[in-house]
DNA sequence: CGTCTTTGACCCGCGC
DNA sequence: GCGCGGGTCAAAGACG
């Protein structure tokens, strides 16, 4: 029914939104039934079993009568219509008792698992306090990678000898403390039924505030320091702050010059980076006058095709609805980041409240999702398999940095490095390799048997086809049965690896890795699907339920179809259309989705010249 | 005319 | 101290 499937949708970690949700649902198949319906039963024969049988038994015997008259018959058929509807009213309400008995269900288990959560994440603070790890030799050094494909040795060399060479020691508690201050990086274990995610515009106002209050601080440049202490601007105390941050940095594979995140940019300079003949671009956040966000754009000199853009700061302001999935993402890698620096051993403690309730939704809800969705921005293109994509943390010139890398495409020797840690007793956290200063943490459909597998399943490919957007999807879920869809997806697709055809076994033990693992999950999960920030609101669009990741809004108000050119962050947008795949093939479902939109023009060629970096994009 | 990009110059940190 | 490289500034030009 699809009232129920799109009940199952609702954010079990919102209750009284899911509920509502059912209200609307109900109301409007009501009026849906009103439609077909006209003479609907009346009030007082609402709920009452008894009238019905008993109209029904006046119908029966009404028309025994012969001397039916053509009154009489038209009063017979009303009464037999009010009898159906009734009927089907009783079918409603029990379906509605259903919902609600699922949406129980769902919510019980989504508090359990917070609860776990939460417990997990108190001992391992314990555990850090009580052991003031030595991490700060290797703060600096650190270099963590989630490689979904990826491994060590795909790295640039230079990169990884750059990052391996600051040796530079960092205090541990300054690390963190920008992590946490600069990308938003919060410990909340209130759990925040109707607005799971916290990481929002809001917070991220609310902490621009604090911060201008000198509260917290946030990662200046020297130069912007320089000045704003040789004006003695008032404005800008909040900005000097030489803590330095964590930089976010994700590689996509786009052919326009930027990527759309939803943010406003403007470019304030271009270099020509040693070692990469393409120039770097340098943007700063023009949403607000003194935002302190920064990015920079530059394409991997391997590989001209993936866009590199790695952001800095905090915004302190209230971020356009599409821009919150990024700033959200960062904080949700920063947060990964963190984790993975604070300890060498323990996963860290300071998980931020998005990580937490992403993760707590997703695994109450029963149904995880990443969903990678990569396509030409050209030309139309079979589902891409995502197999690989990785997260990768450093400290790169001193600035801790993480890498989401959603450039690879390649399944082959996948070597599922990470997931082979993560074995059942898995210490929730990424597992750094000191003596390489780098760890590759790889997600890979190649599972193996011992290893913790992770279900790579197709999901609500219907949507984007039924839009001629044929969307690779890459499914990070924690339902095993997904991966029938996923099967009979590639069934239908050739072009996909067959790789991913995993043995339900497989799939159902990586499924319940995954998801019995809070830490990983949590993290990787939080910090690329929050990238989609609300998108998690999926169906959002059509009101029928409202958001599971309320404080994110919906990517779709990205203008980026008004920049065809542009590389729309948009791989972070979700379009309207997939909400509704979603919906359509798997009710019930928090989708995340991470995709490049091809023909939603998130790319543009930009005739206008003007800015190459998604501030070209209105979204106001 | 206002906004934004371009681009050469400048500043600063770091390593030698 | 010097040179290199990263990052930023700001004047000039382009665009709508």
């Amino acid at each position: 029914m699809e009232n129920k499937n799109k009940a199952d949708q609702s954010s079990p970690d919102d209750e009284g939104c899911a509920e509502d949700n059912i209200f609307l649902k109900f109301g409007k198949g009501r009026k849906e039934d009103d439609k077909s319906k006209p003479s609907l039963p009346q009030k007082k024969d609402f709920m009452n079993i008894d009238n019905i049988e008993g109209d029904a038994g006046m119908v029966k015997r009404e028309r025994s009568s012969p001397e039916l008259n053509s009154m009489a018959s038209s009063s017979t058929h009303k009464e037999q219509e009010l009898a159906s509807a009734k009927n089907e009213m009783l079918e409603v309400m029990e379906e509605n008792q259903r919902l609600r008995m699922h949406l129980d269900r769902i919510m019980k288990d989504y508090r359990n698992l917070q609860n776990q959560f939460h417990d997990i994440v108190q001992r391992e603070a314990e555990q850090k306090s009580s052991s003031t790890v030595n991490t700060t030799q290797h703060e600096s050094d650190q270099l963590v990678s989630l490689s979904l494909g990826r491994t060590a040795s795909d790295m640039k060399k230079d990169e990884l000898s750059k990052m391996f060479k600051k040796d530079k020691a960092h205090d541990e508690e300054e690390v963190n403390k920008s992590l946490a201050l600069g990308l938003d990086c919060k410990f909340e274990t209130t759990p925040t039924e109707c607005s799971p995610v916290n990481v929002s515009p809001e917070n991220s106002l609310e902490e621009a505030n604090k911060e201008e209050n000198g509260e917290t601080s946030t990662w200046q440049p020297n130069k912007i320091l320089k000045t704003m202490r040789n004006n003695g601007d008032g404005e800008d105390v909040s900005q000097q702050n030489p803590t330095k941050r964590a930089r976010v940095s994700v590689r996509v594979r786009c052919d326009a010059p930027t990527m759309n995140d939803g943010c406003q940019w403007r470019k304030y300079g271009q270099k020509i980076a040693k070692g990469n003949p393409c120039p770097r671009a340098y943007y700063r956040c023009t949403v607000a006058p003194n935002c302190p966000v920064r990015k920079q754009v530059q394409r991997c000199a391997e590989d001209m095709s993936i866009l590199i853009t790695t952001y800095e700061g905090t915004h302190n302001h209230p971020l356009p609805l599409s821009a919150t999935a990024m700033a959200s993402t960062t904080s949700a890698a920063a947060s990964m980041l963190l984790s993975g620096s604070s300890s060498s051993s323990d996963p860290s403690p300071q998980v931020t409240a998005t990580t937490t309730n992403i993760g707590a939704t997703t695994t109450s809800a029963n149904l995880n999702e990443l969903n990678f969705y990569h396509s030409d921005t050209s030309k139309h293109k079979p589902p891409f398999y995502f197999p690989n994509s990785s997260i990768s943390a450093s400290a790169h010139n001193s600035l801790p940095t993480i890498t989401l890398d959603l450039t690879s495409t390649s399944s082959s020797s996948s070597t599922l490095s990470y997931l082979s840690r993560m074995s059942n007793n898995f210490p929730p956290r990424y597992n750094y390799n000191y003596n390489t200063s780098s760890t590759n943490l790889n997600f890979s459909s190649v599972l193996e048997s011992n290893s913790l597998p992770i279900s790579w399943t197709n999901y609500g490919n219907q949507a984007y086809n039924k839009n001629n957007q044929n969307f690779g999807s890459l499914t990070f879920s924690s339902r095993p049965n997904q991966e029938n869809i996923f099967q009979s997806y590639l069934q239908k697709n050739n072009n996909i690896p067959t790789q991913s055809s995993l043995p339900p076994d497989t799939i159902a033990a990586a499924t319940k890795a995954i998801t019995s693992d809070p830490n990983f999950h949590s993290a990787l999960a939080a910090a690329l699907t929050s990238i989609m920030g609300n998108n998690g609101s999926i169906g959002n669009k059509s009101g029928e339920y409202t958001n599971v990741t309320e404080p994110f809004p919906v990517l779709s108000s990205l203008p980026s179809s008004s920049n065809p050119n542009k590389c729309s962050s948009s791989f972070l947008n979700k379009p309207t259309s997939s909400s509704s795949a979603n919906n359509n093939t798997q009710p019930g479902n928090n989708s995340l989705v991470f995709f490049t939109q091809p023909n939603s023009s998130p790319f543009s060629t930009s005739s206008k010249g003007k800015s190459t970096s998604p501030s070209d994009s209105k979204f106001d």
